[in-house]
DNA sequence: CATGAATGAGAATTCATTCAT
DNA sequence: AATGAATGAATTCTCATTCAT
């Protein structure tokens, strides 16, 4: 193999985190089923058979992904914002933290947060799970807001809209970059962009979609 | 094939019909990659070759829902309200018709508007179109509401939200109904569900969360 | 391919047939786990998913072997003698029928009453479902024979021996005649040697070892 | 690995027998192709790695297994009764150290005389060489018997019967006791069970299937 | 001695598609 | 319009073995 002399140590131990970096970027450009396990050990430049070794199969790498977004998305949730704090900059500072997670770990987040139906029992028990400890980690904010978290269609409108926004947005952004040839309704991705759309949401969040045109709050 | 006999000229029109419907409903729950062309022909009690006779293939199936789900899409928006309706009204009127329409078409929208990846140019092409297509029907009451259709993080906060927001609470309840073992957030659906929902929504995206909590414009 | 002139309408209705013969025959030479489906097409010359086509796996072809195995078995012992015959010309009718069935069925048999372990519980079902009905229908002889059929102990020597001394043999001529290179300890296989076996197996079984030596009833 | 501390020296040497031992269960139960290095070097609580470094290989496990079994039963047979015994007391003398020797090296019995075809040619000539040896040194009791050892058919019917009936019942009762749910025809394993099975086998020898039904010799 | 990582070939199975009838 | 058979490539995964440490 032509890898054989530029292989270092450094190189060879970080194997496992090479097919876990290239499963979660496929995956979120083509899907989890989109993507074969030929594909992922051949751009991580692996042996097919290391994907067993080190995740129990294709599937194990899902599993994987799920736990370490959510694991690393409810860390960020912890401490966004002091308890006291008022309801506007709760939400504000949770929106940004949102934004910023995203786009620390796009792909990972893609993946992880998607809703494509993938039929294994244990990959639904796994998300089920993460969003009832998610649920009850926000539960300080949700009573904060003054919402009935025993509604369950309230509680849809008041939990899912955010994330799901955020991550619509960063699909089409990862496409963009990812994917040649991808036509993406945003053109520019500047350092600014982010705030800009993450001040937007909070304030479509809060006052509705005159905080979104007038970007500011309505009086 | 046991069905020989009990086949009728009824039943034989509508071998491309079953395919296509067999196909929406499996698509929508578990995505273009999941399933196979046996699968669906299985299910919809037809050889495998008809799909090929009928669609020119797998993915001739998944342009022709994008289409169709698209077009209807089209047509139900054209006129959802008058030009002249106040802003309120018309929020409230397309809320409830994006509802409605989800209602009517859950699987064929579920996979219509799905953001799964899909390799696929011609695909992509196909959703780029719609969706611009789909904002030139929509200019009308983007002005109304005052955006900037220049703006694209404006924008991209103005128009998706909303879809995303139905579709997502739609995911939830078709693999409720469709799948067994699936664990929704969402308990009954009952025939009141579907207002509340419409109606909270409109209210989140007129007020803000306080829209939904207080399930009354905020003063 | 090119086969593609050569072939004609009988030989690809055949398919199904040469699969499953090749398969006999490879099972019985190296064992079910020492054979793939690759072999197998291979030597069918068909194609490797025709396998799953028609045999829904490498297992379905066992399954369906050990059936028909069985099933011609169970057929054979039918009416092998008269119920009302003498014991010593029963168990002499009854061997020569063994005999013969291994001859005509020499590999199905080599595989169908295999002893090696297989661990699918389906396959451990079928053999013990046959073992007993074989029992069943074997009842009068046994009795005939003075035998406690409630004894497991009496019963293992009085029904296994013949059978599985049968198929020893036939293990090593099978060996012998398709595997290069295999010594037998058998080494011509006239049309005498057959008789010569099925009447020493008849001694043996009657009267002991003496019955095999001296050729004759020992007095 | 959590063992490493509590390793001691003894386990450290016992390492190759650890691999023997568990090598030779698996192939009892599942044969020689339906067992993996992987499954071997788990259940002996061994690295894979040290299959190769003691026996050069799964083949090579094969061997050793042969070999040990044959020298073992070569040995037993040795001196197993005086050359001037009679018959009877030979023949039942015989039985009965055939039927210890399995009780004993039960597992390896069923895999050193295993009849399943190995491709290898080295096992084939390994296997046809033991045979060879213990012809000869049976050679006296044949004679005793009064067989003509140059008369292959007869000798498959004076050798075969025993050891091989034997093994089928070892057969059943290894994998009613290691296999959970195989259904034995064994119900109990008593104490008693093996020397009633070894005098009517030794019956079934002398006297034919009277002797195992009236379990004495016919007059 | 012992280990974890790695390899390349091969395992069974499924894929979408095609084609003669 | 419809079928069953067939194809070749691709699927996930496992194999026995090797090697540097």
């Amino acid at each position: 193999m032509e890898d054989k002399e530029t292989k270092n140590p450094k190189e060879a131990k970080e194997a496992k985190q090479r097919i876990f970096d290239t499963a979660v970027s496929l995956f979120a450009l083509k899907g989890y089923h989109g993507v074969g396990t030929r594909e992922i050990a051949k751009s991580a430049r692996v042996n097919i058979a290391m994907i067993h070794y080190y995740f129990e199969g294709k599937l194990g790498i899902l599993k994987t992904i799920v736990n370490e977004c959510h694991e690393k998305y409810l860390q960020m949730l912890t401490g966004i914002a002091p308890p006291d704090s008022p309801v506007e900059e709760h939400v504000r500072k949770l929106v940004h933290g949102i934004v910023e997670f995203f786009r620390e770990n796009t792909a990972l987040s893609l993946v992880g947060f998607a809703t494509n139906p993938i039929d294994d029992p244990e990959v639904i028990a796994l998300r089920t799970e993460w969003y009832e400890r998610i649920g009850q980690a926000m539960k300080p904010f949700y009573d904060k807001l003054g919402a009935n978290t025993a509604d369950t269609i309230q509680m849809s409108l008041i939990r899912r809209p955010l994330i799901f926004t955020v991550m619509n947005l960063f699909e089409s952004i990862y496409a963009k970059e990812q994917a040649p040839g991808y036509k993406s309704f945003i053109k520019e991705v500047d350092d600014n962009l982010y705030n800009r759309f993450a001040d937007s949401l909070t304030n479509l969040y809060l006052y509705g979609y005159k905080g979104v045109i007038n970007k500011e709050k309505p009086t």
